[in-house]
RNA sequence: GCGGGCGUAGUUCAAUGGUAGAACGACAGCCUUCCAAGCUGUAUAUGCCGGUUCGAUCCCGGUCGCCCGCUCCA
């Protein structure tokens, strides 16, 4: 299983999907371009999306529509919107590494058991040791002492000065841990000429704060009503300390998020609703049931802002035997909106004239990454089938799929040619599709299965006389005659299901 | 960021301290009435920088990138 990613990247690569950035200059850590497929791919998961959410949003479990508007906000905010966030201080954590065990640790997630009497070395320990543990390993190095000859003091709290006398959790020498040292998640740049501190800025690690920044503009200007949401599709940045799995972990993404804004009491009946429209929408592209798991986030791991948060993951081939996120159903409280009301000292309460009250709304926020959407989907389309001249095929969703049909004449002479290229003209301003002249059929469909493309329509010497087509599907290899006139419709149907 | 492995054509792989090769792919031509057929031809590679050497793709150092494991991923 792991091994396929391989055949997907080199596949990708081949193909036209995705490249490194940068690819000439040896490539660029964390980055990636979407080549002339992959722009298609992923500009029909994201139209769908937005299709789906703002052009067309769910019937509410009441049987009404529901209310979604769209934003985007800019990439790069006000920083002090980054100190309520939290993401100043969130990616903040000081890290400490240990020179001798090369492990790392945060440096307030280790404490350190300092002696009584001031003679001796001090130990650290992870936050979670346990007592029998912790005596145990004081037997072994400490000369007899226990821990109630010790102080406990949590290791962010000890000057870095004294770290020689620490032995590390992992070592039995004392000073092997280096200082702390932070590490923080966002990129930064500076607004205008001078590049001072007086005028950093951030790109954003998220899209979500543009949509809270923006909330009261949007309820002043939108005549939207609680229950509503705000949709944005957009680039997020996060400096990766270890960039991943091809596109999966990158350092600059794209991502789909709504904030789905309710009244507390009505948090359980969304949060249900959304988890059920979320994994709707993937299964509608062809996902299957199976590739999916979802993952209700223990209480130890939730963010700080969230209650509860569910991860829908997928079966990416590199978490085999297991599972990676692909989108998270979050409910955040009303914790952004509290911190951006507090921070920026404006009153962007919403206030119920029928029930003559203001409150800030609560949020179930479903988010998922665009191109970790993407990977999923060509991860859910390769398809191994020894049995055909390309050995694999791209089993896409029609709706998804970068060309929606290639138009291929039998053979390059004018007769099959010039029908061809009547037909090509009528498709191409309603679907994108290719038209293919060159070499023998085989070849050609070979080289359609392997992007994906669902149809390819064949243009023999009969078409002339009976004003007919071959259709030939990707997945079952069958083929049909159909009259030419009908060919938008059989597409039509094809891909919008109707 | 740490440790280990690795970087040869578009892809997958060979080889070598002294001329870098294949398969598939791409492209051009011939052929061809439905699944990469056949034939002919063309283009394309030692990631980058430096060192050792008469000479480096090979040895050494750095750098960039990839893979695996840690760590990180509020």
């Amino acid at each position: 299983m792991k091994d396929q990613m391989k055949d997907i990247v080199a596949l990708c690569k081949r193909r036209g999907f995705i490249f490194a950035a940068s690819d000439i200059y040896g490539g660029i850590n964390g980055f990636w371009d979407y080549g002339p497929l992959g722009v298609e791919l992923k500009n029909n998961l994201r139209d769908r999306w937005w299709h789906d959410m703002v052009i067309a949003p769910p019937i509410g479990p009441d049987g009404t529509p529901i209310s979604i508007v769209g934003v985007d906000s800019s990439i790069i905010q006000n920083p002090n919107c980054w100190e309520a966030s939290g993401h100043v201080g969130g990616f903040n954590d000081p890290m400490v590494d240990c020179r001798e065990s090369k492990k790392r640790y945060r440096a307030d997630h280790v404490f350190v058991l300092i002696p009584k009497d001031g003679e001796g070395v001090s130990f650290a320990f992870d936050k979670d040791a346990e007592d029998e543990l912790i005596e145990k390993r004081l037997k072994k190095l400490a000369k007899g002492k226990s821990i109630d000859d010790f102080e406990r003091e949590m290791l962010d709290q000890i000057p870095a000065a004294n770290f020689n006398n620490i032995v590390g959790p992992d070592t039995k020498n004392k000073g092997t841990l280096t200082e702390p040292r932070q590490f923080n998640m966002m990129f930064h740049t500076y607004v205008g000429a001078t590049a001072s501190d007086d005028n950093k800025a951030y790109l954003r690690p998220e899209t979500c704060a543009g949509i809270f920044l923006n909330f009261k503009n949007v309820v002043d200007s939108s005549r939207v009503k609680v229950p509503f949401g705000i949709a944005q599709i957009g680039k997020a940045f996060r400096n990766e300390v270890t960039p991943r799995n091809f596109i999966f972990r990158s350092r600059e993404f794209e991502q789909m998020e709504l904030e789905w804004f309710c009244e507390e009491e009505d948090v359980p009946k969304w949060f249900d609703f959304w988890v059920e429209q979320r994994t709707n929408f993937w299964l509608s592209l062809g996902v299957d049931k199976s590739a999916l798991h979802f993952l209700d986030v223990p209480k130890d791991d939730l963010a700080h802002y969230s209650s509860r948060t569910i991860d829908v993951e997928y079966k990416f081939p590199f978490a085999a035997p297991g599972f990676d996120e692909l989108e998270g159903i979050a409910h955040r409280g009303n914790y952004d909106l509290t911190q951006h009301q507090k921070h920026s000292g404006a009153k962007i309460e919403y206030y119920d004239q029928q029930e003559n009250k203001r409150y800030l709304p609560h949020v179930i926020e479903p988010s998922t990454g665009l191109t970790r959407g993407v990977l999923a989907l060509i991860c859910e389309a390769y398809t191994v089938d020894e049995n055909r001249p390309s050995g694999v095929y791209l089993n896409f969703h029609p709706s998804m799929a970068p060309k929606k049909a290639a138009i291929l004449p039998l053979s390059a002479k004018p007769e099959h040619v010039e029908p061809a290229q009547k037909l090509y003209m009528e498709l191409r301003n309603e679907f994108v599709v290719d038209l293919d002249i060159k070499q023998n059929i085989g070849k050609r469909y070979a080289r359609q299965d392997e992007i994906g493309t669902p149809y390819c329509f064949t243009v023999d010497s009969e078409t002339a006389e009976d004003n007919c087509v071959t259709v030939r599907d990707r997945n079952t290899m069958a083929q049909e005659r159909i009259p030419l006139d009908k060919v938008k419709a059989f597409l039509r149907e094809k891909i919008n299901g109707g």
